[in-house]
DNA sequence: GGCAATTACTTCAGGCCTCAAGGAAAGTCT
DNA sequence: AGACTTTCCTTGAGGCCTGAAGTAATTGCC
C-alpha cells in the first residue's frame, strides 16, 4: 500500500462532499440574512411572507392550502399561520370552497398585489446586486450544478411520499 | 430592432441570478429538513444544536459566547438559548471567565464529545449518501463556484461590521 | 345507508430566530 | 475618582418551524 497515494487521497478527494455542503449552508445563511433584513426594514416583511406571496401571485385563482404549503416547502401547520397573519393585514384573503368545505383557498387581494410587485422587484434587484462578482458563464454552469445536487438529495431521502 | 433576439435575450440570460438563488435556497432547504429529521429521529438532536457543538468540538478551551455566535452566524440572544438547553442535557457546560466576569465560555463536556463524535459520523455519512449521484470533479468545481457567489455577496451586505 | 379510512386544515408544545432594550463589568477620559 | 462609553451577555416580544394530535368533511366499501 503506497502512503503517498493514501495520504493525498485523504486530503485531496476526501469530505468534498461535506466541505460542499457547509459552503452551501453558509452562503444560503448569509444571503438570506441580509433578505430578509432589507425585506423587513423596507416592506416590514418576513422572508416566509414574501415566498408565500410569490406562489399566491402567479395563480390569480388562488391557491388551497395543501398546494402552498407543498410548493413553499413549509408544514401545513406552519401555512395556517402565515396566512393568518397574511389576512390580518389584508395582504390576501382565505375562503372555503363550496364544492368541498375542507378546502381552504387564499388568494392576493388587490392590495396585496400591488404590495407585492414593489417587493419582488426590490427583491430581484438585491439578488442581482449580491451576485454582481459573479460571471455570466459561471452563474449558468452553478444553475445546471446545482440542479444535479438538488435531484441527487431528492433521491435520497428516507421516506418516499 | 430584432423581435427575435429580444426575444432571446429575454429568456436566455435574464434572471440568471434569480433563478440559481430560488435553487440554492431550495436545494438547501431540501437537504437541511431531511437533516433535521435524520438528526432528531436518530439522536435527538437539532441541526443548529450540531452546529454549535461542532464548533466547540474543535475548541478544546471552549468559546466564548460571542464567538459562538459569529462562528454559527447566530443572533446573541439566540445562543444564550441553545447554550442554556445544552447545558441542561449535560452536554455542554458554562462558565464565567475570573478575568473578565462579562464573559462566558462554553466547552463540551465528556459526555458530549462522545455523543458529538457519534453524530458528526452519521452526518458526514448522510451528506456523501444525497450527493452520491453528483460526479467528483462537478463535486469540486461547485465548492469553488459557491466560493465566489459567497465571496461576491459578502461584499454587498447593507452596513460593513 | 352506515361506518371506516382518507383528506384538509388547525392546534399545541417545544425549539429556533431576530431585533431591540437592558444590566453588568471593564475600559476611557478628564 | 467619577462619569461616559463600550463590550458581553440576557431578556422579551413577535414570528417561523416542525411533528404529533385533533376536528371536520368527504370518499369508499359493504
Amino acid at each position: 500500500m503506497d502512503l503517498e497515494l493514501v495520504a493525498s487521497d485523504a486530503q485531496e478527494g476526501k469530505k468534498q462532499e461535506l466541505k460542499l455542503w457547509l459552503r452551501l449552508l453558509a452562503t444560503t445563511k448569509l444571503m438570506s440574512q441580509e433578505i430578509r433584513r432589507r425585506l423587513r426594514r423596507e416592506f416590514g416583511a418576513t422572508l416566509p411572507q414574501f415566498d408565500l406571496l410569490a406562489q399566491l401571485y402567479r395563480e390569480k385563482d388562488g391557491l388551497r392550502l395543501g398546494e402552498l404549503s407543498s410548493r413553499t416547502m413549509v408544514t401545513n401547520g406552519n401555512v395556517t399561520g402565515l396566512v393568518e397573519r397574511l389576512e390580518a393585514d389584508g395582504t390576501i384573503i382565505r375562503e372555503r370552497l363550496e364544492d368541498d368545505k375542507r378546502v381552504t383557498v387564499a388568494r392576493l387581494t388587490e392590495k396585496g398585489r400591488t404590495y407585492f410587485e414593489g417587493m419582488a422587484e426590490a427583491h430581484e434587484r438585491w439578488i442581482k446586486e449580491m451576485m454582481a462578482e459573479v460571471e455570466p458563464t459561471i452563474l449558468t454552469r452553478l444553475l445546471a450544478e446545482v440542479g444535479a445536487v438538488k435531484e441527487s438529495a431528492q433521491r435520497h431521502l428516507s421516506e418516499e411520499d
